[in-house]
DNA sequence: AACTTTCACTTGAAGCATCAAGTCAGGCAG
DNA sequence: CTGCCTGACTTGATGCTTCAAGTGAAAGTT
């Protein structure tokens, strides 16, 4: 503080460390934040082109699809796609709309409502399937090695488990 | 088509090699979607928190605080921050209306349109940057190894590749 | 039994993104 | 120099997401 402190532009490398990220981890970073703006914007791309559908629409259905009975809880369903519940809770209108799906109240505990799938959203979600998934293969499964797609899942998943923790 | 086809639920594994993806490669893909999903979503919430900012917008005030005048022509930041020219343009207005940044007609060529950071801009980059340096390196650069984080930035480049090349 | 609380949603308003159409500058053809 | 044409945005409407507040069912409290 003595001395002037301003010079924003220019600094020793090593002023920052730990506070700045290197050249290298900047670059890591930026193609990381590149994926995760285009990437699902790629996906929905197609979806919408041929199925009408987003990507969160298709994952609602997907799930719902893999559900005993067709059928799962608002709040489980949003829980699975990530989602808050009053997102999916608008989302789950349109398709209710639509005739995808369906909303009761659960016998058993009214508090809980179940959306359940109808089988002309199963008859969507199938035919939206195989283009949606090629897609993917393209993209991501077929394009790395099957070392590489693992270990991609794992960073993904101890990325994951920071946003959950609760420091911070 | 002999034969009865319906039986969606059960079918022999092999049956869509290739068609539909293995349990490996869907955890791996479901991994990354929640990725995809949860991480935008962990880092626009911080920077709405701490600074009233959205991703976008960070990646916007960032892109023209390194350009030569604090100067960029619309299109160029387009491209840079992954964004159609109509999303930029309302955004360049939010920003211009908060006095971050202001756009003039390119004196040069009257068809471009250049974003030009202004000091105001510049402090709230400068006061936003380092709780967001902090966040990413915990969830991301610091949380894999230097090894790790190198694969996962090629992994992303080579998906985004795919994503811009021509074929489907 | 009345009450409070909690939980699981639902809703309406406001903000942001997307899509299609419009504007406007400069280059080019005649 | 007049009239297209292209490219680079800008705009307005529509739709989706988010945020804050509301509703209603069951469990616990007194």
């Amino acid at each position: 503080m003595t001395t002037q402190d301003e010079a924003p532009a220019e600094a020793p490398a090593d002023e920052h460390a730990g506070l700045w990220l290197t050249s290298g981890e900047l670059d890591s970073w930026l193609s990381v934040v590149r994926l995760m703006t285009r990437l699902p914007w790629a996906i929905d791309t197609q979806l919408q082109r041929d199925a009408d559908l987003s990507m969160v629409e298709y994952m609602t259905l997907a799930m719902l699809s893999e559900a005993p009975e067709w059928t799962l809880r608002m709040s489980t369903l949003a829980e699975n796609t990530s989602t808050s519940l009053s997102r999916l809770s608008h989302l789950v209108k349109r398709l209710e709309r639509r005739g995808h799906v369906r909303r009761e109240a659960d016998p058993a505990d009214g508090r809980f409502t179940n959306a359940i799938l109808l089988p002309a959203g199963m008859a969507k979600l199938e035919s939206a399937a195989p283009a949606h998934v090629a897609y993917v293969r393209r993209l991501v499964v077929d394009n790395l090695s099957g070392e590489r797609l693992r270990r991609l899942g794992q960073d993904a998943e101890r990325i994951l488990q920071r946003i959950d923790s609760p420091a911070r």
